[in-house]
DNA sequence: GTCTATAGTTCGATAGAC
DNA sequence: GTCTATCGAACTATAGAC
């Protein structure tokens, strides 16, 4: 009778890829892509090198996956963010602070996602990405344009803009380990003035 | 008598690698990284393939020293277009002006300069290049804030913010080959918004 | 799953400079 | 005659087609 594949099995394999996963999401958030070598991944899972290659076919496929799953969880942070606020400005605020405190928070982490050197496979992913954080922006900015709470603009050029102003600001504090305590304000700040919104409209979900 | 280079060997060793990093440099425009092989660039070059290793040791060192010939020479042009301007202002918005029109000049190589997946040793150069930038606005801004032309904000993240604009704002025309005919007037209206220049201070040169 | 195409790299042979 | 710069085929690995 030919090996067959219990459910009790797969079970047990599923798991063991999620915790090869989750053991290289710990290490990308200690110490980057440059911490994410096999053998390490596979010590902090506990399971021998080979074993990780019976999940993923090669190193680039583990770490344009880990990347993937990483990244998700911050645009749907972001998302849901954006989500609780009713003002347009208010969204693209909301979305700016939270994708930047929650990189400040984990620095060697959103260094990692967003900067570090690493295979260009993952590079790729990066462009994808940022789309679709331009997406999110682009949305509200748009509808902030069309109702003239903001100057006339192409929502997706300040929307591309503005996701590539936040990430490159990022990347000089995170490289550096600094501190910069004031870096969301300054951020926030600086998005404000780059819709164009007037220095009148203070308080948030203050607009349409 | 032990061979001894003389300098006109010398003179056509050198003249042959100047060659093959011209070559690699046409090829890096029409067709950007991809079309970098190291076949393709020997060809072009009018060399044989092994020749290309007589003077790079790898295909990486190669395309990193290209790298930095082709941006240093954009950073000379961004650097003198700001010299050549007074004002503070003035000179934030000569920099991306320059930038945006010249990479708008040549798409392919500058999505390739931009954001072409490649290389992670590339990467780290895109790293360093994106510094310099950052330095090269961060002055002006600076002295803007001093003398009270542009409102308070910290002048080394704005400019980091305004270089992550502009190269992302343009990463998707040039990706798409879009023709984004307004994409520089554009990117200035997002600059001057985003320094907080006052509206009325219409002319360039206007300021101090 | 094998086969083909193409990539980067290596190396023995050749031709020309010393 | 010796040494070396150059050549281009061969080698190894990998991705995609059938």
């Amino acid at each position: 009778m030919p090996y067959r594949r219990t459910p009790a099995i797969q079970a047990r394999i599923d798991a063991q890829r999620t915790g090869v996963l989750h053991a290289a999401t710990e290490l990308l958030r200690e110490r980057g892509y440059a911490g994410c070598s096999i053998t390490a991944v596979a010590a902090k899972a506990g399971v021998a090198t080979g074993t990780v290659y019976r999940h993923f076919p090669s190193k680039t496929e583990l770490v344009v996956e880990l990347f993937r799953a990483v990244v998700g969880r911050e645009v749907a942070a972001v998302a849901e963010a954006s989500r609780a606020h009713d003002g347009l400005v208010a969204r693209v605020i909301a979305v700016t602070e939270t994708f930047a405190s929650r990189a400040l928070k984990s620095p060697r982490l959103a260094y990692a996602l967003l900067a570090e050197p690493v295979d260009p496979a993952v590079e790729a992913e990066r462009l994808v990405f940022r789309r679709t954080f331009r997406d999110l922006l682009a949305g509200p900015i748009a509808e902030g344009v069309g109702l003239g709470v903001l100057p006339p603009q192409d929502p997706r050029l300040t929307a591309a803009a503005l996701v590539g102003a936040v990430a490159e600001a990022l990347v000089g504090p995170l490289a550096e380990g600094d501190a910069a305590p004031d870096a969301v304000p300054e951020l926030v700040n600086f998005t404000l003035r780059a819709l164009g919104v007037p220095e009148s409209s203070g308080g948030i979900d203050a607009d349409a």
